[in-house]
DNA sequence: TTGTAAGCGTTATCAC
DNA sequence: GTGATAACGCTTACAA
């Protein structure tokens, strides 16, 4: 689709550093120097040409930097979805770190989506991104052919890949999941129902059920519990949805863990409603450790994950892998994040 | 900050049209008409040509493409906070817009800073965006120069700016939050507590504070029990935290309004582990509709804001002025956001 | 410390 | 329908 500013189709022309070395009798390149402050440029010529700058109110394109030193200054970040608190906040805080480092963020979402995401990717290296930071929810084939010639660190986030493309950073969430549930078993549960996603092929969310029903089995207990709804990714509203139908889904079940503490407070309010209680009558589990879950009545047993720790981690890996003075070959190719299992009023303590 | 991606400093080479010209054994000017959908190039040579753009993995760098057309594709949009379910809405929903328009977004985030704005402001300009969209929450005398400066269209969201830049987007909070406490006050709330941040200067919590205190004394009453904590965002933490406070901020008040959703959850929460029933003791109103205050217990009374839609007619803005075939002049300067009470659990209907 | 010249990779423009 | 040439605004490399 074609774009216009004004109607004649010609763009206002923009004050150039032609323009500012002219007024201050000096040479592009001399403004060019002045303007990068670890470059050799006299003081007063320095001052004057800065001054002259803030006066025509000068703004260096940064298309023709970019095109001269081979440098866009971009940084392509791929989410999920913003559209949870935990992403959010992971880009929030990997924002922070790549302003220090001087670069600008191309954000985009993939709603979960494999082709949305090799769209995306594409789109984005016509920008020629020094970095590129995305979640592991599994790629298109081509999507890691693209990532491999785009030639620069392939950042994979939220789960440790079995073949990562590049560099990566978070946690197994087949462990994390395999690890709540044994610890629930431990706990005198057994008849253990697992809520998630209806359409969650390649992503976090059925590393997580696998987690479950691993557990499950090797206990000997049964994993056919298996609540699916809603498109990733699953919300509140989901979760009361699921937990309104209690009866069919719950009757028999002691425990629901949920794939995320979004649907887990969606059923704890849905149990509430129908005056079922929790902990006592059944437990209620989510995974994330969302803000939510911290507050709600009874506050939410879950699987703790720091998503501004992710966030700041990945800013500090770019930092390593594009800043001068890095051995690069020291910079470990997996950062592990920790996760731990925090037992709150939703589940007893038997 | 100096980066670099390779030890000796040198970046790839990169293939350009140049290359993808010879191999077809034509001129860039054809390559580059190829890639166009729309230009005169015989279906043959085309075919010819994209042809080898796959096979060699060609991907045009727009910078220089930027350069020549002086287009940068980018729409910068600017946030207070990702941190925000609100706002994370509604930039998603702008981003799915821009996509369809062919638009990259750059994203920032003020953290409610005026300071901050303006430096992201400026260093977003360097990549010369077709379009400005950033939240009204006082502009700094200096942002306000570079936004006229720029000489693209600036859509301001979230408020019905009393000197607007450009366009606008929005509703207005003072407005709102009158509303609200009027439609309490006809409730038989007499004395109401107000809860917001404690650095709001300038932003749109403010504003809304002021419309509380403009219903109270438009009806006689004291709008003296302001409770002021957090900076913003103010969190669900926080409001956890004002709610603790029960005996010392609220013992003489039948009413807590609060600035957002976030908060009012937080207080819900603190009153109810005091034993403090709602809205039999006190009532708690919040702001926004988040997800959460539709599921609580009580559900929480809020004023609805369609965040999603904000995000979505923006982009329908943009694509009105920078698409072809629009009559700039038809679009209009404001776009006004409804907004409605939602009376819910969490305040008697008296 | 400053300047000159030659690109960077693409597209607008004008020929043919 | 296709090509040659000249920008676009900046920085690298080298010279003075």
């Amino acid at each position: 689709m074609s774009r216009n500013n004004k109607p004649d189709n010609k763009p206002a022309a923009q004050i150039t550093m032609e323009d500012v070395a002219r007024a201050a009798g000096v040479s592009r390149m001399t403004v060019s120097r002045a303007l990068k402050s670890d470059s050799p440029v006299s003081p007063e010529t320095r001052a004057r040409i800065l001054k002259i700058v803030r006066k025509l109110n000068y703004v260096p394109d940064q298309s023709a930097g970019t095109l001269s030193t081979r440098r866009s200054g971009f940084a392509a970040t791929l989410v999920p979805s913003l559209n949870n608190l935990h992403f959010a906040e992971s880009v929030q805080a990997l924002n922070e770190q790549l302003e220090q480092i001087g670069l600008q963020m191309l954000l985009g979402h993939t709603g979960y989506s494999a082709e949305r995401e090799e769209r995306l990717i594409e789109s984005m290296l016509k920008r020629r991104p020094e970095v590129i930071v995305l979640p592991f929810d599994g790629h298109t084939p081509r999507t890691i052919k693209l990532l491999k010639q785009a030639n620069v660190p392939v950042i994979e986030q939220w789960e440790v890949p079995s073949k990562p493309v590049g560099y990566s950073i978070g946690f197994s969430n087949w462990q994390a999941a395999r690890k709540m549930t044994s610890a629930l078993i431990e706990r005198g549960y057994r008849n253990i129902a697992f809520v998630s996603e209806s359409e969650d092929a390649w992503t976090r969310g059925a590393a997580r059920r696998a987690g479950f029903e691993d557990a499950m089995q090797s206990a000997g207990l049964s994993a056919h519990r298996m609540v699916r709804y809603g498109k990733p990714p699953i919300s509140i509203e989901d979760g009361y949805h699921i937990g309104s139908g209690y009866k069919e889904h719950f009757a028999d079940a002691d425990c629901i863990f949920c794939v995320s503490d979004a649907p887990a407070f969606g059923v704890l309010s849905a149990l509430k409603s129908q005056q079922i209680r929790v902990p006592e009558d059944i437990a209620v589990v989510g995974f994330g450790n969302f803000e939510v879950s911290r507050f709600s009545s009874p506050t939410i047993s879950t699987v703790e994950v720091d998503a501004r720790g992710l966030g700041r981690q990945t800013g500090e890996l770019i930092r390593r892998l594009l800043v001068d003075g890095t051995d690069i070959a020291s910079v470990p190719r997996h950062i592990e994040i920790d996760v731990r299992l925090s037992f709150r009023e939703s589940t007893s303590s038997m």
